[in-house]
DNA sequence: ATGTGC
């Protein structure tokens, strides 16, 4: 599809409709953070998702947009459930419910540093990660479906957490309409034994201070202040969530034509909502979801304990959230209220103040949105803001500019020990090689994401965190 | 993102 990109403000594009669009694209971005490069499809696929059955208002991207597979990452779509709505496993991505979650200490940067070598220490080989095996629980089938059904809920039930954890995570750490049945064989199998890992690529646990606050009132609602110490984990569902996209796009795309959809590009795989793949994907899915919060729980309870054995500190929960996942939401649409199948990918829910899915102590001042930045580089806390024209989501990290491959030719491994070096921070790679594709010139620049984020209302900034020590897969 | 795949 040819794209006209129209400049509607200096943030943000517009793309019109031209068949077989059926709504405009919106790029929250401004020019400099647009994915312009020659045969880069980021901006193709936003018209691509326009053309999907039953989409309300627009194809959105946010700030961090980059090319992914079917939807790009970055991509925001809404389908109207009564109207022929499709669910499409490429609008969640491969990695269902990945997201973020961050921990306050009630120690300062200058009460941390003399404990964060033996932290690092003690981290480093008890924090499961890279692409190998090994994880913090090993469970047999009847627990693992226990997961899929129960997520962060039934891990705190088992004692790993409180259960305060539970208010401050999405959905109160649990979705209610996971239906394991939807989860094949070879999914279980590579989840079973995967339960309480990072994961590798842009996933990673840190250590991190609070650089800057920017909303006093929110951070103090969050439980942060200048200068704090906090844990930020980033990871999903790993092989089970894959595997999950892998077996249902499979699926959807075998029976589209039974369904008389014909879409743009065949990564657009996708069925009605209310039809037998559709309802099968997100049963599926949210097992993967609770899967995910769960993994998330237990990568929080352990770190927990290294803080309380090493420092006799705590760690409390400010929020867990996803970027990848695809939710039914009643929303008003040109007056009418409308059930929708709101896929995020690559994008935070920010839910505004006063929303009633938040937790009373956090009504007065909106959702936390947790925005990950690239090692080495700072990482966003926002809150949700009224005026919200993409259902409720903001950003979701830096994106990447570089390719993997591109990453590797341009940065090799003494290069990237001495950026680590010189930003001051303790990186702990399973594999230096492997770190080289994370390099922060990979990436836009953050900042930049999240003024483009202020700018077209999508979230308003409450804190910036700068990291001290990196664990990466 | 991923036991890096048709």
């Amino acid at each position: 599809m040819n794209v006209h990109l129209v400049e509607e403000t200096p943030w943000r594009h517009r793309i019109d409709p031209v068949d077989p669009m059926r709504v405009p694209g919106v790029v929250f971005a401004p020019h400099e953070l647009l994915p312009l490069d020659p045969g880069d499809k980021a901006l193709e696929q936003v018209a691509n998702v326009a053309a999907l059955p039953g989409i309300v208002r627009a194809s959105y991207a946010m700030p961090d947009i980059h090319w992914g597979y079917g939807f790009p990452i970055g991509g925001v779509a809404a389908t109207d459930v009564a109207a022929g709505g499709v669910v499409s496993p490429g609008g969640v991505g491969f990695d269902i419910c990945c997201g973020v979650r961050l921990l306050a200490s009630p120690l300062d940067r200058r009460g941390l540093l003399p404990h964060l070598p033996a932290l690092m220490d003690r981290l480093d080989p008890l924090i499961p990660r890279g692409l190998g095996r090994g994880a913090l629980w090993r469970m047999g089938r009847s627990q693992l479906h226990e997961v899929l059904r129960g997520g962060a809920r039934y891990a705190v039930e088992r004692g790993h957490g409180v259960a305060r954890d539970l208010e401050r995570c999405e959905d109160g750490g649990a979705v209610t309409d996971a239906d394991d049945r939807q989860v094949g064989d070879r999914a279980l199998e590579r989840g079973a034994a995967q339960v309480g890992s990072l994961g590798s690529a842009n996933h990673f646990l840190e250590i991190q201070t609070v650089d800057r606050v920017y909303d006093e009132r929110c951070a103090e609602a969050f439980g942060l202040r200048p200068g704090q110490v906090c844990v930020m984990i980033h990871c999903g569902s790993r092989g089970l969530g894959h595997q999950i996209c892998t077996d249902h796009v499979r699926l959807m795309d075998a029976v589209m034509h039974r369904h008389r959809i014909t879409v743009p590009d065949r990564q657009l795989a996708c069925a009605p909502v209310e039809s037998a793949e559709g309802r099968a994907y997100l049963g599926a899915m949210a097992a993967a979801a609770n899967y995910a919060r769960a993994n998330r729980q237990l990568l929080a309870d352990e770190t927990r304990h290294v803080f309380e054995e090493l420092t006799g500190t705590g760690l409390d929960l400010v929020y867990d959230v996803s970027h990848n996942l695809a939710k039914l939401e009643r929303r008003t649409v040109d007056g009418e209220e409308r059930l929708l199948c709101v896929h995020r990918k690559g994008a935070t829910r920010a839910l505004p103040p006063g929303h009633p899915d938040l937790p009373a102590d956090l009504a007065p001042v909106g959702q936390p949105v947790l925005v990950p930045g690239t090692m080495g580089t700072a990482s966003y806390v926002l809150t949700g803001t009224d005026g919200n024209l993409a259902f409720d989501s903001c950003c979701h990290g830096a994106g990447r500019v570089w390719s993997r491959h591109r990453a590797q030719r341009e940065c090799d491994v003494p290069r990237l020990r001495t950026e680590m070096t010189r930003a001051g921070v303790a990186l702990r790679p399973t594999s230096w090689r492997s770190a080289t594709e994370e390099v922060p010139q990979a990436y836009k620049d953050v900042d930049a994401v999240v003024t483009a984020s202020t700018e077209n209302r999508l979230g308003r900034p409450v804190a910036r965190l700068v990291p001290l020590g990196v664990l990466k897969g």
